[in-house]
DNA sequence: ATACGATACGGAGGCATCCTCCGTTTTGCA
DNA sequence: TGCAAAACGGAGGATGCCTCCGTATCGTAT
């Protein structure tokens, strides 16, 4: 974990290691908050101890996971790069309360991890905006998408919505077309 | 709690619970998901187990907390309603967020709350739902708002945007300045 | 091939926290 | 005032996170 600089890891660790990440999708999926740490080591083939030299606190494993699924929201970014400016901003965006759906079992979980350790939070923000970002920043150099917001505000704004409890798929695709209503140029309009 | 209509319950059983409330309020204010239930008793000046007649599980006791907090909420779209029929909207959604602002500490709480018992998330959201519904209709009679979104979906997308972490009341009622704008009547546009 | 130091494993228990149980106290009515 | 029903209190059971340290495995240098 942050031995990456220091020495090579042995092999039956990088097994052991992974092998955890993969167990502790699968239970946090399947339990949410209830998954329990002596269930997930079991489902790995592997003592508690190992578990906890790897993932010290329970944190660190809900972390690892989450990493692993930023990847994925990152390398859609690359994926819709070939769209027109405002076809992909919608691409990724769809695909991204796509994903969300699918992770909504462990949301509390998480929601812990960042109230615990802003850092993470912090973290994982940043490498989903740089991708967004470069999406956003596209639509918004062709001309058709306004440019007073930032990709910071817009993840919260989506996040946001996909964070709400019984929302299906489908409610929130339609929800989604409603913020990329309000992210079209607008003239001259105000609110407050 | 549930026998408010079987017996009138007993002046002291009153009186606890209303304490146990108002220190369950204080405490995961200040501690968020760290409150411990001991600690909530002795706040309130009262045994572990007068806790737990009163809320027999740790969920109960954050129902019975933010179930007056919503009351608040409901409250306010009664006060709005003497305001133009957009502005009416727009105070009562800063309103929201401000108030949304004040709650940050327990919304991991919360959070599970509703994942272990789906009935609060609905309840409580038929409740502000209504709230915000008699203000949000009023608005579309008058033709300032669209008519294609109903109160619950609205609802999703600002509480959405309140449940995200690091955001400062400031950006939140910035970033609700975009939704607004999604929700004028947009003439002929389509995203999909 | 082997020996040996370093690295990693495993699971019994420590500790904290949620919750239960039941003997004691308080309330309110006759 | 007496008494039954209702409520109180806190010791202790259950559960789940995490630690500790003796044992097993790996990988290198001879």
């Amino acid at each position: 974990m942050t031995e990456t600089a220091s020495r090579p890891l042995r092999a039956d660790a990088r097994r052991n290691h992974e092998r955890l990440v993969t167990a502790a999708r699968e239970v946090l999926t399947e339990r949410g908050s209830e998954a329990g740490m002596e269930e997930i080591a079991k489902r790995a083939d592997v003592g508690v101890g190992t578990l906890y030299r790897h993932f010290p606190r329970r944190i660190d494993l809900v972390e690892a996971v989450y990493r692993e699924d930023v990847d994925g929201i990152v390398a859609l970014a690359e994926e819709v790069s070939d769209l027109a400016p405002w076809d992909a901003l919608v691409a990724w965006l769809q695909g991204f309360v796509r994903y969300a759906e699918s992770k909504r079992t462990f949301l509390t979980e998480l929601h812990e991890a960042f109230e615990k350790c802003p850092d993470l939070a912090v973290n994982s923000r940043e490498r989903i905006g740089a991708a967004v970002g470069s999406v956003l920043r596209r639509a918004q150099e062709a001309g058709v998408a306004r440019r007073d917001i930032d990709h910071g505000e817009l993840m919260q704004l989506v996040g946001g919505m996909c964070m709400a409890r019984n929302a299906s798929l489908e409610q929130n695709q339609r929800l989604l077309t409603f913020l990329l209503d309000g992210l079209r140029p607008q003239q001259g309009r105000k609110n407050a």
